[in-house]
DNA sequence: CCAAAAGTGTTGCTTCTACACCCATGA
DNA sequence: TCATGGGTGTAGAAGCAACACTTTTGG
């Protein structure tokens, strides 16, 4: 829970569902790197997961689809609920603590902030060519960091990034990543790549091809000519079935 | 959400978590089909999944525990925490209303239990030879129902039910389910014919034996003389590694 | 013509499917 | 001895890992 809109700061959290968060772990690729938008604090220390609270009207889904579409900029988000976390342990009120007060706020103790909050997991997948970061109004700023090089994370985000992490992996043989974390077309190594990166280890390169194949959702656009030495490789796209 | 005991029903909840309710589906298997756990309220014609709060110490998982353990007699029980209901369109407080009217209570618009709540829901395997169908204090009964022949259920019970299924299904080839539904020992006709009704289909019995066995986690214990007139099936039960 | 990367062929191993066969049991 | 259900054997198909080979590109 992070990024919140000025006027989401009051006392008592007019408007919104007390005690429940959202926290999106935003997955992108780059340079043959996961990465995860993470937000940080103004005046602080502080880096934490893009987050935000549900509206008391609002689906939450659509809650997870607002914050995500806030720090990036798009609007046809892939969402995918992997987890709560609501330990009573993870209970931190001292880092929404000192970032209020690092803002010129004083919020009594009884702040629905500083409140205990059980965490909804959403993990989005998006095009980092298209992402454009933004940070909430005022309060923070937002950028991408690959997986082996984050900063320390408050309350129990990093654990939160590792859950998301496992879930996506498991995921990745019965849905299909590649089409939201790819541009529209991309060569069968980017591909491979992707998959090696989520994954953490080597595939072989003409059973990947094959397997790719067989699944019926690539189809071969052109050749790119990458002004490399060596033969152009096709570029794929994802048949979308229109 | 239902069975709550009687103190909990006060207008503002005090000491639990507003707007959050856990939601348990609890299987059992008897007689070749699976079961839920039901509550029905009396003096009304309402049937809901066994369900509750949480506390404002409490850890989630140990919320749901409490549940299933009220509704059960077990304390020992598998517990899987599997979706997040939260469309406002599932806001329904009207069943909750009549059941209150029907058992003298007068709430006001703002009680605490005709408020939206965000649903967490969590499925529960257990023993049915060992589970006691237990229903919560005053309120209603509690009773075992077969997932082809169900009562209507309140709100959107029977698509967490769905869900539930759906979730149980997928983790069947992963998880180790049949040691949380069945006896201590039990032959591998029975194993065979809980993998088939969760699944809803056939399967090959000398592949689903030999595929059991090569698991490893399966020992023979000893020979079943059922009476029947035919071979004697081992009896198996699951290698806990002690 | 060479190096590098992409695409395809091939071989052998493992796994799964489907069916056949044998074993034990009590009527 | 027969019907019934449980346990095992096995041939064929399918899938996959591993490696070899061919093709294309620019220096």
């Amino acid at each position: 829970m992070s990024n919140k809109p000025a006027d989401e700061i009051n006392e008592n959290g007019t408007g919104f569902i007390k005690n429940v968060a959202i926290d999106t772990v935003i997955f992108g690729f780059h340079d043959n790197l996961l990465r995860v938008l993470l937000s940080a604090y103004k005046n602080t220390n502080y880096f934490a997961l893009p987050g935000g609270f549900i509206r008391e009207k609002e689906n939450l889904h659509d809650a997870a689809r607002r914050v995500a579409s806030e720090r990036t900029g798009l609007d046809d988000i892939y969402l995918e609920q992997f987890y709560v976390f609501g330990d009573y342990s993870r209970y931190d009120p001292q880092p929404f603590k000192v970032i209020m007060e690092a803002n010129g706020n004083r919020p009594s103790e009884s702040h629905w902030l500083l409140q205990r909050f059980i965490s909804i997991g959403y993990y989005a997948l998006v095009d980092f060519t298209r992402a454009t970061p933004t940070p909430a109004a005022i309060f923070d700023s937002c950028n991408w960091y690959d997986l082996n090089n984050m900063p320390e994370l408050i309350q129990d985000h990093s654990k939160i990034i590792t859950k998301a992490l496992e879930v996506l992996r498991a995921n990745l043989d019965h849905k299909v990543v590649g089409y939201n974390l790819l541009p529209e077309s991309f060569t069968m190594g980017e591909l491979q790549k992707l998959y090696e990166t989520i994954l953490s280890k080597k595939l072989l390169r003409p059973a990947f091809q094959r397997k790719m194949l067989s699944l019926c959702i690539l189809e071969r656009v052109a050749k790119k000519y990458s002004g490399g030495a060596h033969k152009a490789p096709y570029l794929y796209r994802f048949v979308t079935g229109e």
